[in-house]
DNA sequence: CGCAACAAAATTGTTCACAATCTTGCCGAC
DNA sequence: GTCGGCAAGATTGTGAACAATTTTGTTGCG
């Protein structure tokens, strides 16, 4: 994601009197592509648009203050992304998963983790792992004690995000996101199985365990016992979760 | 990897003659916004056009017979795929790869391939990979012994076809393939490299017999194997490659 | 000769009008 | 009452004109 963002003065295009047709009601303020790239991947991602929704580019031009044509070509990257479908003529509506997709974006997701913790773990000196195994003994047990999912989620993710960086591969690092951005919601509800959090907690101190040893292969292995473990409950829970 | 490509008539733009806008002078047939994109994929795959290299949009506009905001869209698409970079007010250059990423690519390529080597080791009958065993036995062996390295490769290429249908993971055979749009080249120049082709029958050899033996966990480890010593040749030979 | 300022050309970005296509609701025939 | 057209409305697709920006070329000054 590059960051060179910018420059661009911020002078908003001068005054551009257009007598009639006074100001631009812009519902939002000013948006650019990418940025509306990003809110609509996210509300896909969310499920803020639930699948099988029809995007109606007017409307969203609209709401972001950007030209339509504009919104047509964030239409295609949503497209070459397989967010959205496109057909001619009739729109672009959201894609609805079907369980085999689900099922081949686990099986991938399961490889390209295994990478990052294998990565993770040649990368970075064994002893930077050691807050991490703390916090899964400690922290993270109790909040799953106490019940409170959100903050254990966050805590889960923050686990991610470290090993993520510390692999310093950016295509296995894109590839997990645009799985990601498929199946966050599927994840989500994974956790809230009766019983997954408790299982998946004792996964992943194991994971740490072996990074924490420095044991670049054995966490490779246990990271994919633990996604496919985590693929073992959406089959066996599959009407709750889909 | 389509190949539908098309030449392209290497006359120069016609006489533009029209005066009123008369017929269109489409230069060649009509194209739907989706052929654009995969011809476009396909020439920056074989570097017909080269890293770096500006795209216009009139130019394409006019070559395609499409309009330019279907251009633009396209555009949208090629560098959400990573294979372009778009300057605002500048345009559009092919992007160009660091051997760091290339790295990457092959990391994630290897645990892409062991997964389909895998599935598909568990999805298709062991008797069926047996014409594969022949084929890479003796005819393979001979068209590297005399030297008919294009046809070598289209063996190769069929070998992994057979494999990705077997497979039946869609989400991971178009995740190599978007690898493959990007290293295409630099896939076939490790192939001629010297010795590499020799080594890697072998190993494609070990792959196979352990497909024909039923045991996946064995041709998922060989054929990661085999792409770690591709990705090892590569290391060796970098400065002819990139 | 170098170089800075300016002018011209080329290219990208935006807007709008309209055509093509699909959807919806209505009306009448059976 | 149901079904099949048929017209009106909504939505997407196309193309050209226009605006903004960058690039290129030129001129004149030191």
């Amino acid at each position: 994601m590059s960051d060179k963002v910018v420059t661009m003065p911020a002078r908003k295009r001068s005054a551009s009197r257009t007598p009639a047709r006074a100001a631009r009601p812009r519902v939002s303020g000013k948006a650019r592509g990418v940025e509306v790239l990003q809110i609509l991947r996210a509300r896909i991602a969310n499920q803020d648009i639930p699948p099988g929704a029809k995007l109606k580019e007017q409307e969203l031009s609209e709401e972001f203050g950007v030209p339509r044509t504009r919104i047509r070509e964030v239409f295609s990257a949503l497209e070459s992304r397989g967010l959205i479908e496109r057909i001619p003529n009739r729109g672009a509506v959201v894609t609805r998963l079907d369980l085999a997709q689900v099922y081949q974006l686990y099986d991938v997701r399961e490889v390209l983790e295994g990478l990052l913790a294998r990565q993770a773990t040649e990368n970075a000196p064994a002893e930077s792992w050691q807050d991490l195994v703390d916090f899964f003994a400690g922290p993270m047990q109790r909040l799953l004690e106490s019940g409170e999912l959100d903050r254990y989620i966050a805590g889960y993710e923050m686990f991610r995000a470290r090993v993520t960086a510390a692999a310093d591969n950016a295509v296995a690092a894109q590839m997990i996101d645009s799985i990601f951005e498929k199946t966050k919601v599927v994840i989500h509800r994974i956790i809230i199985l009766p019983g997954r959090a408790e299982v998946g907690l004792v996964e992943h101190r194991a994971v740490l365990a072996a990074m924490r040893r420095g044991d670049a292969a054995e966490a490779e292995r246990l990271r994919r016992a633990n996604m496919r473990s985590a693929k073992a409950y959406l089959q066996r829970y599959q009407k709750f979760v889909l």
